[in-house]
DNA sequence: GAATTTTCAAAATTTTATGCGGTACAAATG
DNA sequence: CATTTGTACCGCATAAAATTTTGAAAATTC
C-alpha cells in the first residue's frame, strides 16, 4: 500500500493551495485573478485538486476561548505494550473521545502524543482521570498544558 | 486584556458550529436543512458568528504526503532564558520559518513546543540545523518524529 | 397586557458557479 | 515539414447559490 501517492501540479496549483489553505471562502472569481486564469480553468483545477484528493477537506476554524474552551494540552503517552493489538485498542478508545483532538504515534520515550481540549482544569482532570487513564493500555502519562499558542498556522509549506 | 471573551450562542448556532468545522463548504441551504431553519436566518447566524469572532477563519486541508511532505515532528524546545525579551525574539524568529505550523508557550520542563512539517529526512535535519537550532535564545531541543498521525480532528467538542 | 425587540420565512435581487462551444498552443506522429 | 492529437485556456450563456428586502410571528420587557 502506497500512501505517498504524489500527484502532479504545477506552480499554478502550488499558488492556488497555498490560498486555498489561508482562505478558504474566497470566491472562484478572486482566485482566478489572483493566478491569473480566468475563472473556468481555474474552478476546473480547484475541482482537480480536490478529485485528486490533494485537497482533502474545508473547514472552519473556531476560537477555542470563545466557546469556552480554556485549556488546551499535549500529553505523552506510554503504553504497556507496543504490539499491535495493544496499540488497536488503544486507538479504538481514543476515537471515543472527542476532547481528544489529535493522535499521533511517534519515535521517542513516549509511544503517543496527544492533543487534547477541555473547559477548563477542573473538566482536563476529570476527563483524564475518568476517560484517558482508565485505557487498558495506558501505562504512563505526562501533562503538558498550553500556556498560550503563538503560531497555529494552517498553510502547509509546499516543497518545490 | 479579557482574552476569554464569552459570546453568547445557543442550540442552533452550536450545531452550525460543530458542521462547519467539519465541513465548511457546505451550501447555505443544506445548512438551513440540516438546522431546521430556512436559508435566511441561517445565513444571518452565520455572519454573527464571524463578526463576532467565533469563526475565526476557513482554511483548505491538504494531504500532506501528496504534495510532498513526508515527515513531521513535535520538537520540545528549551530557552537559555526565560524572560520576556528573550521568548519575544525567539517567537519572531519562528514566525519566519513557514515549515513551523505550531509554536505553544508549555508547563514542564520544554518551554515550547513546535510541530514541523518538512519534505523528508534530509530537508528536516538541515531545517533544524540551518534554522531552528541556530536562533540564539534556544538551548536544548528534543524531536519527536510522528511514525504516523490516528486521529486528526479539526471539530472542537463545544461545551454546554 | 401593550410595546418593543428579536427571530423567522418567503420572495426578489444580486452574485457566483458551472457547463459549453471555440481557439491557440505543444507535443507527437506520419 | 505538415498533420494530427491533445491539452489548457477564454468568453459567454445558463443554472445555482447567496444575499437583501419585506413583513409576520414569537419572545421579551416594561
Amino acid at each position: 500500500m502506497d500512501t505517498s501517492i504524489k500527484v502532479k501540479f504545477d506552480k499554478i496549483d502550488r499558488k492556488i493551495l497555498e490560498i486555498l489553505q489561508a482562505n478558504a471562502k474566497i470566491t472562484n472569481a478572486q482566485l482566478s485573478k489572483d493566478i491569473g486564469l480566468s475563472p473556468a480553468p481555474t474552478l476546473e483545477r480547484v475541482k482537480k485538486l480536490e478529485q485528486s484528493g490533494i485537497i482533502k477537506s474545508y473547514h472552519a476554524k473556531l476560537d477555542a476561548e470563545k466557546i469556552g474552551l480554556g485549556v488546551s494540552t499535549f500529553v505523552l503517552v506510554s503504553l504497556i505494550g507496543h504490539n499491535k493489538g495493544n496499540i488497536d485498542a488503544f486507538m479504538k478508545e481514543i476515537n471515543g473521545i472527542p476532547e481528544v483532538i489529535e493522535c499521533h504515534h511517534i519515535t521517542g520515550t513516549g509511544d503517543f502524543i496527544l492533543k487534547i481540549i477541555a473547559k477548563d482544569i477542573t473538566a482536563y482532570q476529570k476527563l483524564m482521570l475518568e476517560k484517558v487513564s482508565e485505557i487498558r493500555e495506558v501505562d504512563s502519562m505526562q501533562s503538558m498544558v498550553i500556556l498560550s499558542t503563538f503560531k497555529d498556522s494552517k498553510v502547509l509549506p509546499i516543497p518545490e
